[in-house]
DNA sequence: TTAGGGTTAG
């Protein structure tokens, strides 16, 4: 219904602005001017403003000899206005009808370039940068450097940036959001550190990208840093800018300081509101979250898909069931919008961590004509471990085996619900099948922050400098906390592959070690806040509520699913995870 | 004599 509302009114909006163009182009014509360039290329790029490239197109077929200018301006407004196929057609006309290209037109075919993520067209254009001589234009090898970026070809975007005589500030950020967008977020604050000491004046753009680096990291200190940056040099808090900094926040473990800068905003769009929905979820506020979501129906923009995302993993965290069954209904009913795999995973995630595994199951099932993806199976999967319903789980893991045979987390999750049941026979098969088949096991790390500089860790470990110090230190720790009550959950490294490496993974995972160094390099009462890549193991869990308790500092852990703050004996999740 | 490259939420 929304859709089609919106359809309409682009339509009529298209069409209110297109005749005003065509009384112009008329005009144009009996007023004998339209031979002129001039006037010509303007109303090219007012027809490409409007939408409608066809006229757009239909209006450049009349032009007899399109000059250079004309042809940059119209590759320009077709990628300006997403029409990336016709920017490269019109790049191609020009080049074919032997118009020299100017370097604007360089810079926006590029763009179009990598919208499509046409790699092989772009290295082509790369060619026809050099041969048309703009090879050292700053422009150009921005645009460039920007394209290879995006494509993921961050070797290539580096060493055009590295040949660049000088680099302009876009030229930085492309750069650093290259590596952001890839995941590289420690070389993307590298090359951020490199920026500060080469003298070059950031801009909002450069944090943005940078806060998304901090935001993967856990990179607190980082993100303060560009906090106080913005607030001491009066940069505007736009909405994108605002946006990065929630995230920020929310991903380092400070979701109240995330709704600080929310409050603070001048201006909120739908992804500034579900940046914050989504960071209370990820504490597992479901209440706030639903609350934002209430305001944001009340007086902010429609909520849109991603929205929808965020509100349904928020009640997944907090067993807000009834809440999420009505925002998935509301979905569709009052917002006009398709749920998609990613709605149905977050549906069958919410009813299984909340033990409703048949209902869970048959929403799964539901989807058998379409195929449920095996990231429903995987959330299903997930409920049978965590409600220990070994058959069900059984069942589901063969499914997922059978779509997704190469992926080791799902043999693991199989082997730790058999281990569970105590068929330790059957999770031998499991082991031997991941065996067979070369599989490993995916490798967990954490990171914590400390001054602004991030440390990695990993199971067993011993790479770090103080390793011994750390060592001695987590083994004090488990001493006390076994004195306190600590009972090892042993079923946790059931799935490692060595018989002989279970002792020694539960003793030393990488949140531990993590822990354990974050306790040793801050001072006493602060908060320390570990980011680690995969979901937080069971022990470890038990552990930290007894050490939480032993130091008497709150441990805040982000894993790959939620945040966990331990403080005083107990953890935020309730044990809901 | 008109114009450019970079940035938010899952």
């Amino acid at each position: 219904m929304a859709s089609k509302y919106f359809l309409n009114r682009r339509f009529s909006l298209s069409n209110s602005c297109l005749k005003p163009l065509q009384q112009f182009h008329a005009h144009l014509i009996v007023s004998n001017s339209h031979q002129s360039l001039y006037l010509l290329t303007k109303l090219l790029t007012l027809y490409c403003t409007t939408g409608s490239i066809k006229h757009t197109h239909q209006l450049f077929l009349t032009i007899p000899s399109p000059d250079s200018f004309l042809y940059s301006t119209l590759i320009n407004s077709t990628t300006k206005f997403h029409f990336p196929l016709h920017s490269i057609y019109f790049y191609h006309r020009m080049i074919s009808s032997c118009v020299w290209p100017s370097s604007y037109a360089f810079s926006a075919v590029l763009k179009a370039c990598a919208e499509v993520s046409g790699l092989l067209l772009g290295r082509v254009i790369h060619c026809h940068v050099l041969a048309f001589g703009y090879g050292l234009n700053v422009f150009v090898q921005a645009g460039l450097v920007s394209f290879y970026a995006k494509c993921g070809e961050l070797g290539v975007a580096r060493k055009v940036f590295d040949g660049m005589l000088v680099r302009s500030v876009v030229a930085w950020n492309s750069m650093i959001s290259g590596y952001e967008q890839y995941g590289y977020a420690n070389e993307a604050v590298g090359l951020f550190g490199r920026m500060r000491d080469s003298g070059v004046e950031f801009d909002s753009a450069t944090f943005v990208s940078v806060l998304s680096a901090c935001s993967q990291l856990g990179a607190i200190g980082l993100g303060c840093w560009v906090h106080e940056y913005v607030r001491n040099h009066g940069l505007y808090l736009n909405v994108v800018l605002g946006t990065a900094l929630i995230n920020m926040y929310a991903k380092c473990g400070n979701v109240s300081k995330a709704r600080e800068v929310f409050d603070s905003m001048e201006e909120h769009n739908v992804a500034s509101w579900t940046a914050i929905i989504s960071g209370y979820g990820m504490h597992g506020h479901g209440k706030e979250a639903m609350e934002l979501f209430k305001l944001m129906k009340f007086r902010g923009p429609p909520p849109n898909s991603v929205t929808f995302i965020a509100v349904l993993s928020a009640c997944a965290h907090a067993g807000l069931v009834q809440q999420g069954r009505e925002a998935f209904a509301a979905m569709t009913r009052d917002h006009g919008l398709v749920p998609k795999m990613e709605h149905h995973v977050a549906m069958v995630d919410m009813l299984g961590r909340a033990g409703l595994l048949d209902e869970a199951f048959q929403h799964l099932k539901d989807l058998d004509s379409v195929g449920p993806a095996p990231a429903m199976w995987t959330a299903m999967l997930g409920a049978c471990k965590m409600h220990k319903n070994v058959n069900l789980g059984v069942q589901v893991a063969e499914h997922l085996l059978a779509a997704e045979p190469e992926i080791s987390g799902h043999y693991v999750l199989l082997s730790n619900i058999y281990a569970m049941a105590g068929r330790t026979d059957r999770v031998e098969v499991v082991r031997n099948m991941m065996i067979q088949k070369g599989l490993k096991k995916q490798v967990g790390y954490s990171t914590v922050e400390i001054d602004q500089k991030t440390y990695l860790f990993s199971m067993g470990d011993k790479s770090h400098v103080e390793t011994t110090a750390i060592y001695q230190f987590l083994d004090e720790l488990m001493q006390q906390s076994r004195a306190a009550g600590y009972v090892p959950v042993s079923e946790s490294v059931m799935h490692e592959l060595e018989e002989e490496e279970r002792e020694y993974a539960l003793r030393y995972h990488s949140e531990k070690l993590a822990v354990a160094f974050g306790l040793l390099k801050t001072k006493q009462g602060m908060t320390i806040t570990i980011v680690k890549n995969l979901r937080m193991c069971e022990d470890c869990h038990a552990a930290l509520k007894f050490i939480s308790v032993i130091c008497s500092r709150e441990i805040i852990i982000r894993d790959k699913l939620r945040f966990h703050h331990f403080q005083n004996g107990s953890c935020s999740c309730m044990d809901y995870w």
